[in-house]
DNA sequence: ACAACATATGATTATATAATGATATATTGA
DNA sequence: TCAATATATCATTATATAATCATATGTTGT
């Protein structure tokens, strides 16, 4: 386990990276609706569980979510309302380069 | 060179890796300050050559910046301000989630 | 304690991407 | 056209990460 970097911008490029992958995005835009389970995350974005899993993990991390147990269930949220801003902003953004990013050809995942 | 795909979800994520890197950071914010050359970047980041160039290839790909050719520098910006404000935005969650985001090792880079 | 359900963890494999170094392509002025 | 400068492209290598599958852990009610 490595010990991360200290400089703002590799902070803020991990940062970046907990949205910058379709799964993540799913599971955040299934948040933006309030504290779900893990199972109700599954269900809606078809992911496997433990992928679900997996990526929740790697968005507590981040501290881009919360969570909470009650009962047998997990409930995850999102942990400050400007990630939802911050999606909204890049919704946005994304209306208007969109043909742009549709032709990147270098990010090819997806 | 395969046809992006279509989901917006898919779009969005891309978007998001155009910043999910401390080198492509590193530019955006050298670009905050108006349009620079090529070789201002180069000076200004440390990175070679090359690396820049392609970065900034990928960043104009994705529709984050823009170019033009005068004499024989090339001049990038930011193709649009609302990225700036995406940029003070996720400073802005960074400073409260910092501390999630430091000890995240799922993400290593950086 | 046990069965059933909900979630997490770990190892493995496949893929995507970043960096580098060498080279190619402008563009300008002499 | 030639030399000099600025930028882009290409191939290679190294690394980071996503997905999968199997399994482990935690929780509840009986």
């Amino acid at each position: 386990m490595l010990v991360a970097t200290k400089k703002p911008i590799d902070l803020q490029a991990k940062l970046f990276r907990g949205f910058a992958e379709p799964a993540r995005l799913a599971i955040l835009q299934v948040l933006r609706k309030g504290a779900v389970t893990v199972g109700d995350i599954v269900q809606t974005t078809n992911l496997s569980q433990s992928n679900v899993s997996n990526h929740l993990n790697c968005l507590k991390d981040c501290g881009l979510v919360s969570s909470e147990q009650r009962g047998r269930f997990v409930y995850y949220q999102l942990s400050d309302e400007r990630i939802a801003k911050l999606l909204d902003l890049a919704d946005e953004i994304l209306a208007d380069v969109a043909k742009g990013v549709y032709e990147c050809t270098r990010l090819q995942n997806g």
